[in-house]
DNA sequence: CAAGTATATTAGAACAATCTAATATACTAA
DNA sequence: TTAGTATATTAGATTGTTCTAATATACTTG
């Protein structure tokens, strides 16, 4: 049990982001749905659009979705399909392999 | 993106008690040396004897180890071995299948 | 340009998490 | 039974997180 100190704290912080069921929601959506805008992620997770902003930018802060803006609006996507894997365990979708 | 309260503040308040750098290291250890009392711990993560103390009583409180008591000590091992997929894929473990 | 729509940012209150220091409990052994 | 070792629990200060309300920015369209 050595303890890298940087390590750990490194993907605790990947972890701490994931931590909330909002922030989860949107990231698994958005594995499942590709590309989408705050105002539908807003409808759909019965939140503030306050609210809503400042989880995706925690989120694009970790590095874990990414932006684009097309006309008015900003679409957001998975920026780090690595995660997918750990999504899916952690909702045990377990894929027969 | 449909929002199931329930199974996402599950799941989240799950990534939350690994979301912590002495937390994750404590599972991970313990995934690989399969038993360790609270002392090992202590000086291997150099932390005071309480917080260990409380890191691995919210890690039990959360299903996630277990503990038995042997003689004078308290060995701390993995309760559920279905996270161990998850926290390989957030150390980038690939194993080759 | 003015109004509307989409989103981001900020401030601050409310709440939760973490650490330290002190104390309590349980077992062991002289 | 007393001292020592191993661990848990508690209280409280400190810090971090999350939400709401208000405001700001950027684009679009009449």
């Amino acid at each position: 049990m050595d303890y890298n100190t940087v390590l750990y704290q490194e993907k605790s912080e990947l972890l701490k982001v994931l931590a909330h069921p909002i922030r989860l929601c949107i990231v698994r959506g958005l594995m499942q749905k590709e590309s989408c805008n705050v105002t539908y992620m807003e409808e759909c997770l019965h939140v503030s659009q306050s609210s809503v902003s400042q989880h995706l930018s925690k989120l694009k802060a970790a590095g874990i979705v990414k932006c684009i803006r097309v006309g008015n609006e900003n679409l957001y996507q998975i920026a780090d399909k690595s995660l997918q894997k750990l999504i899916s365990d952690l909702f045990e979708e377990e894929r027969k392999d």
